[in-house]
DNA sequence: AATATATATCGGAATAATTCGATATACAAT
DNA sequence: ATTGTATATCGAATTATTCCGATATATATT
């Protein structure tokens, strides 16, 4: 986070609510994603966060790669499933970037 | 910043470099307006910040007007001139709000 | 091999943000 | 009153973002 680039680019990913949104969510994922069987210690599964978002599944899958191309969230395949969850290092980079530079 | 909606006007204000920028150099006027004749304490008339960021006068109006109405910055109106000043209170605000919810 | 499921990517339409020059408004000075 | 200066606002062009349905890719199952 140290790159004024890098800066921008998570910025502009928080700056749409649907984004922030599904950060929100999953820093509960017990709360908000009970439904999925498989350990959400993994992360949670896309579709799930389709489901919640309200979007179509393409324009989810979009914001989801928004929030990884800035650091966000981290993903790990399994089969045919992508799991996501929150790089909360990256976050807390963030946070302390913003709250310097501002 | 309690407000949800507060909070999204200020992260779109911030999502766009030459706002950040304005924020930056406001953060320090001794240094980057020492031209201006008037007391920097008062903030940094309009026309200082246009010369800087290359843009047009009425595009960087047009910013300022964003981080205005976001909360980030504050005016003073002077004769014919509008002083631009950092609200400290409101972006330690954001600082906090973004802390807690991110 | 064929079918099904999960997710990503493509193409395009709709909307929003940025930018500019021109004009309007407000104040100051002659 | 006129002229000049500072800033805001308007209208329009350009660019960026968001969104969708359709398709592609990868994996799993039968």
């Amino acid at each position: 986070m140290t790159d004024k680039t890098e800066l921008d680019a998570v910025i502009k990913a928080l700056a749409h609510p649907v984004r922030r949104q599904i950060l929100a969510w999953l820093k509960d994922p017990e709360r908000w994603f009970s439904e999925q069987h498989t350990s959400l210690d993994g992360g949670v599964c896309a579709g799930m966060i389709d489901k919640k978002t309200g979007l179509s599944q393409s324009t989810t899958s979009a914001h989801l790669a928004t929030l990884q191309r800035a650091g966000l969230v981290e993903t790990q395949k399994i089969g045919q499933w992508i799991y996501y969850k929150r790089n909360e290092a990256n976050i807390r980079a963030f946070l302390d970037a913003i709250s310097t530079s501002l």
